[in-house]
DNA sequence: CTGAAAGCGCTAACAA
DNA sequence: TTGTTAGCGCTTTCAG
């Protein structure tokens, strides 16, 4: 079965392929009647437009390209969900690619994305990545770049993220505010800017209660599970006194809630726990866990809008670079809430 | 900054845009020297291909779409994992649509892709799939399609799947073995292959151990948080006896394992519990959840791998009709296994 | 080993 | 309101 484009069309209802193509575009000049016979025809004949030839020639693809590291965390896939829909409602097809947190990846992400033409890209950079070219470079040839949760700050290019310093600050807060005096902040070795606005929130936290700044109940390391549950190990081993846990994201919290049961101590009694980033599992688990919710959805509704907006305008980088900062929700759960 | 085409490079080096053409896809038929030249300044001049025009040209995209329910399944995030793999690895790209479990999407999607003219389509079908046209009319325009986990049956349409029979039994058989009696079998009111299979195989494994099959002990549909939690509470509301619980995917057995708590029924000590999926939470929750494991990553891999392969041969659809059947894997855990 | 030339299916400017 | 025509940037056949 060979593919039936416009000339085929046109040859059946002895017009030429441009009226068939205009009418199949719904162009003003052409009659009512053209237009409902072309398309009957069209689908009469089972004619699929060729996306290729057209954004060929119109230099338009309505395909935007997305770079996440990985799907595996529900943040992403939530606020995938979120930039899809916006993004479909306005024509534009989602490529999507996972850096899995390889800086390479990465750069192979945006090589793919501009082979293929995209009308621009969405990316959240990897945990790996510390220099910034391919993106910048994007900038200078003038593609279409936005940025969301995992930014790259005074680059000028546009980004929507939450307040993370906030989120820190807010997160250590609740912790104080539950009683909890000695509180261990886990923090990363990567240089994201995220991980640092909420290492410098948490700090702030604590001075702004008086409470001492303890390095050694400072720990930097690559956030997951076994590094949540290695802390506590340390801890443990170092004959610490702590009584409350600050975490970079929900897995480090996660890991940290399961080394302290192995230890025989009860979250919150205690010790209190609070993640950050509010994945799914949070709410199964025992305890259920306090954590900071990033507004996932409405997080990749806005991104998606605001992008769909600046890609209409004649200058994607016309300043000043739009940035939207949303608010960071505290979610106090049972692992931070002692029964009083 | 204007685009830089093989045009440019061939005025740069005094020869044809053929010759550049055929040197930068590596045509035997190009003197080295030629070919290390003209690599170097399209290099320099920062050339990228456009993979539009050549898709246009050569009729094939190196673009494959990828259809799925939701990403938020760490079980559908996984087999993604695997197919990308394969997928990259062989010089494909992969364009991924979320069909948010509803035919009208799944449908659009379809339509995308073909508009898009993608090399073929990898999917896995919506609960709401009861339909098949939309699928079965993608063999008929010589389309390759490749289903997974989520098949059709009989519609002569290539797939990897695990044997989902099988795993039900299994799930059923491990209570048995474990002591429990008076089993509850959740199912769904989906007429999607995979659960009726897993019902069949749990009934089957209640007859093979002479355990009596009991329809007010079966429970009917939309598997979920939700529905989980229901089923126990109708069965504790009609005061039925019963002592373990087959499930046809993790989120149902999560909200049945909350339901028996908040009744103050200990799983496993009460109730056994086991989920179907092995989705990433189970093994946090409390207690851990016993599950059946679909090797995710292995099924991502083995169905890239034999749609690579299929679409190389001649025809794709040529018969006999390959189908990959993987074995499933009990992964007990601590909701199934009574401490004695 | 390299050049010339046709054309993939569509958009859009210009004519009529 | 419709037709004519020229490409978009590349692949590929046929010549040389």
């Amino acid at each position: 079965m060979k593919k039936i484009t416009i000339l085929d069309i046109a040859r059946e209802l002895n017009i030429t392929f441009s009226t068939v193509a205009r009418a199949l575009n719904d162009h003003p000049a052409i009659s009512t009647n053209t237009k409902a016979l072309v398309r009957e025809t069209a689908e009469r004949l089972g004619y699929t437009r060729n996306k290729i030839a057209s954004s060929l020639r119109s230099g338009k693809t309505k395909v935007i390209g997305l770079i996440v590291p990985r799907l595996e965390l529900s943040f992403f896939s939530s606020v995938i969900h979120g930039i899809e829909h916006v993004i479909n409602a306005n024509g534009y097809t989602l490529l999507l690619y996972q850096s899995r947190e390889s800086i390479k990846r990465e750069i192979k992400g945006i090589e793919t994305f501009l082979q293929l033409q995209v009308d621009g890209i969405i990316a959240s950079i990897s945990l790996e990545t510390t220099s910034y070219k391919h993106f910048t470079d994007l900038r200078k040839q003038k593609v279409p770049l936005l940025l969301f949760d995992r930014i790259i700050e005074n680059a000028d290019i546009p980004y929507v993220s939450i307040n993370d310093y906030k989120g820190g600050f807010m997160a250590t807060e609740h912790l104080i505010k539950q009683g909890y005096k000695d509180i261990v902040i886990i923090s990363t070795n990567h240089k994201i800017s995220i991980f640092q606005e909420r290492l410098k929130g948490s700090i702030d936290a604590l001075k702004f209660y008086n409470l001492p700044i303890r390095e050694d109940l400072i720990f930097y390391g690559n956030p997951s599970r076994e590094f949540g549950e290695s802390c506590i190990r340390q801890l443990y081993q170092n004959g610490e006194k702590f009584d409350g846990i600050v975490t970079p994201e929900d897995y480090t919290a996660l890991g940290a809630i399961q080394a302290l049961k192995s230890y025989g101590l009860k979250v919150p009694e205690d010790v209190g726990v609070i993640g950050f980033a509010n994945e799914a599992f949070g709410d199964y688990i025992t305890p259920r866990l306090t954590t900071i919710d990033q507004q996932n959805i409405a997080m990749g509704e806005q991104a998606a809008s605001l992008f769909v907006k600046l890609i209409k305008s004649p200058d994607f980088y016309a300043q000043p670079i739009p940035k939207i900062i949303i608010d960071p929700i505290l979610i106090p759960r049972e692992s931070s809430v002692r029964k009083s």
